[in-house]
DNA sequence: ACACAACCTGACCAACTGGTCAAGAAAATT
DNA sequence: AATTTTCTTGACCAGTTGGTCAGGTTGTGT
């Protein structure tokens, strides 16, 4: 029970190998999909033996609900960067910027979470239904003030969201779409940046916001 | 060799079982993925034995390629509402149209295409590289010839078709998730209508266009 | 040092996969 | 009517899959 600033060998070694296997997994997933990733693929990236996966994670299905799980989460958190914004300039822009970012640091679990919604989000349906849509609830609040108050165009704030996200999320999962139009190339730091303010400026002129 | 107002009953069943082999298949392939669909579960959804898939397509990769061959056809054709246009707001507003349109009723297609891009292009990579890289191309020097004569803001056009391909392509491929937002309900001739209107809206307002 | 629990893993299995094939049915050609 | 070509299909096969398990190893508390 002792778990304060002397990380048993046990629960260390024990949080290295999830790790391990979570990542693994998350690559593999996103480049086979569910239907066609494999506990050995996996187990392979993950430099483990297949059979100590399933002491981790009992079934495929409970290691895939993980991984999208943790996707959602981080997902969820670039809300933050929404709320408290004085204007929507601010907000919708750093939302912009946060969700770029994300696309360029996760986009394995971008494809991931675009894979499962694509297949009828078999395994996530309940995050659909109860945190997205509360979620999605608010931030609707939040841009129909902003409205309201005459900040910006009257626009549906409903299918603006939608176009921050498919936007946004485009450079993650259609990322080897982008890099085969960029000559083959991975997109640089300047690459990203010329993206994110080029979906900035198109958007917040877009919706009267500056 | 006769082909003429008498399709022969050969032919006849010919085109018949292919049409609904690949019927099956692009809704089996968009809802499991590549490597989630089986010929077994194709060939239930056709209606016929699974043996005689395989007489009409002799692999499953070969069925997959035809599968995701079409709907690139179909894609390429939204083009045409692009060329032509006397200013961009005709030319971007129709394509967005079309692209919609195209989201409305082939989402399955749509689904494939987004899979396998996904998942690195396994199949498909040459369309990529060729092209869709020249149409690419082509499209860009329309839209720089319209910021050039002014009538248009100064943005990337390379990043504002990957906006059009991901807001247009968002409502197909992530099509149960907007429904599930939706209250469960699938969208009427005035939901579409609504949001062609609002991406048409943001994004011409947004490119200066209007 | 001991005992107990947690962890590890090679070998194994039942279920399922894409694909084959031989024997027949149906249509076209002669 | 006979023959040839195209099409259909149940039964089958070799390879792969997710998952199991017994027996061993390692770490932990006493």
């Amino acid at each position: 029970m002792s778990q304060d600033a002397r990380p048993s060998k046990r629960e260390e070694t024990r949080r290295e190998n999830e790790r391990l296997i979570l990542s693994a997994a998350e690559k593999v997933f996103a480049e086979a999909g569910f239907g066609g990733a494999t506990m050995q693929l996996i187990a392979d990236v993950a430099g483990l033996p297949k059979a100590n996966l399933h002491y981790y994670f009992a079934t495929k299905e409970e290691l895939y609900r993980r991984v999208v799980h943790d996707i959602f989460e981080i997902w969820l958190h670039a809300a933050d960067s929404f709320d408290n914004a004085p204007d929507p300039a601010t907000g919708i822009g750093a939302y912009i910027d946060a969700k770029m970012e994300i696309s360029r640091r996760h986009p394995n679990g971008s494809k991931v979470w675009a894979s499962e919604v694509m297949h009828g989000a078999p395994v996530i349906q309940d995050y659909l239904e109860n945190t997205l849509r509360e979620w999605t609830d608010g931030r609707i609040r939040v841009i129909q003030g902003w409205i309201d108050s005459g900040q910006m165009a009257p626009i549906s704030p409903r299918h603006l969201l939608y176009m921050l996200w498919a936007t946004t999320q485009h450079y993650a999962d259609f990322g080897h779409q982008v890099e085969t139009l960029n000559e083959g190339q991975a997109l640089t730091d300047g690459d990203w940046q010329a993206a994110k303010d080029n979906v900035k400026a198109i958007i917040l002129r877009g919706i009267g916001a500056c």
